[in-house]
RNA sequence: GCGGGUGUAGCUCAGUGGUAGAGCGUCAGCUUCCCAAGCUGAAAGUCGAGGGUUCGACCCCCUUCACCCGCUCCA
């Protein structure tokens, strides 16, 4: 990797500070003491993330005529997880070990019979004494050090569960409890599962259900044939067991994913299409090539669903133990087959299949998924921006280097001095950009150069500056963010020169 | 959830068992014809939260919350 003059921990801290300082996101709840994996973008970064999904829609359903949009209800029918596999996948028994500490699934861990005698390592060490034990009743051992000492399973739903409906299911709990408290473990455990799952609905954790489930009448509505696309952008939410790094991994996030139904034997060559597709939509709206990369999964990474995978990961700058930073998830494109189709296929008895009128065959599409996530591609934005630039004259500057289309302000307009009609000037040429729908801002405070370091700040590309020339011959100067240059450009054209380099 | 670290002004950080500090930023005024300039003034803090010890706690003890690193999971 490139040498980094200061470590990428330091790096973070300076962009989450900025991100606080400027208004980009905000720990959610801050004044209660925050919460935790929740946070809140504040007026610049809703601006920024709200263009990296616009981009996203642009070039996936409106510069296409293969790919239509879909906005589904968060909350579907508890059938469709069972379908999809993610009411039991997501429900793992987890267990810990209490000589290493290890975390590890239940149905993964060594078998061994119960009372036998096992070798494990004396704390979880790799070079650790071997010593002798009995294996544990459950009928296992950690992986990691083989010891068996361990703490109860646990179940971790990972679908954020609640009921639909106005009675609390807490009601009949409530009704029913001299009857559960008579009831064995199990038993009670049963029973209060049953009594939950009268109501019991799951916001969803990912949105490519909807585009599944909404197949039949998408695919008849939009009169579309394979190979076709839905695509949706929409808040999904998972009990991750750890958040962090910022908005890298909340519980609640938000997707923008596109399901592509192609004709089975065609799916090899749209998941190529799609995999290079995806990763120069990156590149396109300016993030380093350095900082990107294709990864393929291994075998034993790939779902359950999935035939291949394969992630764009972008080289976040994370604290690290190297302080070199991470490659980290930005999107994952795979070949989710027709496992998805043909399961609700089965679980609703509908039959979701294309049936071709030319060549009078029926089949069950295969899906290729290109899935972002809208938070991490915000942040991977914002990080691959940043910069702590040391200008010729010494002097330092904080500069976020956005790509114009992504930038939360596109221009600041500025009086170069508060008198001689200066800031009515500066006020005018504001408005209309506003009316030409060029997200602007006005500054008239303190010297126009820290009003100009303050836009390097925000990302801003143009300042435009009106001054004593402007009332001699009607022109103004645009300084451009990344090299602080500036031009003189007629006021009246100011709206036409920017929406020129904006489409650009 | 477990182990390690952190938490004081918007940001970065000092600080002491005896009534809360600096720099930067912010705001107002003056000045200023191009890159965080200068002068004057101002606002701003539940010292993460709750309890305990103490005559007295930002400081010592306990609990808790949040963040960062490691283990595990994922977009």
């Amino acid at each position: 990797m490139a040498k980094k003059a200061t470590n990428s921990g330091e790096t973070m801290k300076k962009i989450v500070s900025l991100c606080k300082r400027r208004g980009f996101i905000f720990q959610s709840s801050e004044i209660y003491g925050g919460l935790k994996s929740c946070y809140d973008y504040g007026p610049l970064g809703i601006e920024l993330k709200r263009n990296v999904k616009e981009e996203w829609w642009k070039s996936m359903v409106h510069t296409r005529d293969d790919i239509v949009g879909l906005d589904c209800s968060i909350i579907m029918h508890p059938r469709v997880w069972e379908a999809s596999g993610h009411l039991a996948g997501f429900a793992d028994p987890l267990v810990d070990c209490k000589l290493c500490k290890e975390r590890f699934r239940a149905d993964n861990a060594p078998r061994v019979e119960p009372g036998s005698e096992i070798v494990y390592r004396e704390g979880g060490r790799a070079d650790g004494k071997k010593l002798k034990g009995i294996a544990p009743q459950c009928g296992y051992v950690c992986p990691n050090c083989g010891g068996g000492e361990l703490s109860d399973e646990r179940l971790f739903n990972l679908m954020f569960r609640t009921s639909l409906g106005p009675v609390d299911p807490l009601q009949e709990i409530s009704n029913r409890v001299a009857d559960l408290a008579k009831l064995d473990n199990d038993e009670r455990r049963k029973a209060l599962g049953e009594i939950i799952k009268e109501s019991a609905v799951y916001l969803r954790p990912e949105t490519a259900q909807g585009m599944f489930v909404n197949f039949l009448n998408i695919q008849q509505s939009s009169r579309l044939k394979p190979p076709f696309g839905i695509a949706q952008i929409g808040k999904s939410y998972r009990n991750e067991i750890t958040p962090g790094n910022l908005t890298f991994r909340t519980c609640e996030f938000e997707q923008m994913e596109m399901e592509f139904f192609v004709k089975p034997g065609d799916d090899e060559e749209w998941y190529k299409y799609w995999h290079k597709e995806r990763f120069n939509w990156y590149v396109n709206l300016g993030m380093k090539k350095a900082n990107l990369r294709m990864r393929d999964h291994t075998q034993d990474e790939l779902a359950h669903y999935a035939k291949a995978c394969a992630d764009v990961e972008y080289f976040y700058p994370f604290e690290t133990e190297d302080g070199e930073g991470v490659w980290g998830e930005l999107e994952g494109v795979a070949n989710r087959t027709d496992y998805d189709l043909s399961k609700h296929s089965e679980y609703s008895g509908k039959a979701l299949v294309y049936f071709d009128p030319e060549t009078k065959e029926k089949y069950t599409p295969y899906v290729i998924e290109p899935a972002a996530g809208a938070d991490r591609a915000t942040l991977a934005f914002l990080c691959d921006a940043y910069e702590d630039e040391t200008l010729p004259d010494g002097e330092e500057r904080t500069v976020l280097r956005f790509h114009p289309r992504l930038a939360p302000i596109k221009a600041a307009v500025f009086p170069l001095v508060k008198k001689d009609g200066m800031p009515e000037k500066s006020e005018a040429i504001y408005r209309s950009l506003l009316d030409a729908g060029v997200n602007a801002f006005h500054d008239v405070a303190g010297a126009v150069g820290r009003r100009y370091r303050r836009m390097d700040e925000a990302g801003t590309p143009y300042c435009i500056t009106v001054d004593g020339q402007t009332a001699e011959d009607g022109t103004v100067t645009v300084r451009e963010r990344d090299s602080m240059e500036q031009v003189r450009v007629p006021a009246d054209g100011i709206v036409q020169y920017l929406q020129e380099k904006l489409r650009s």
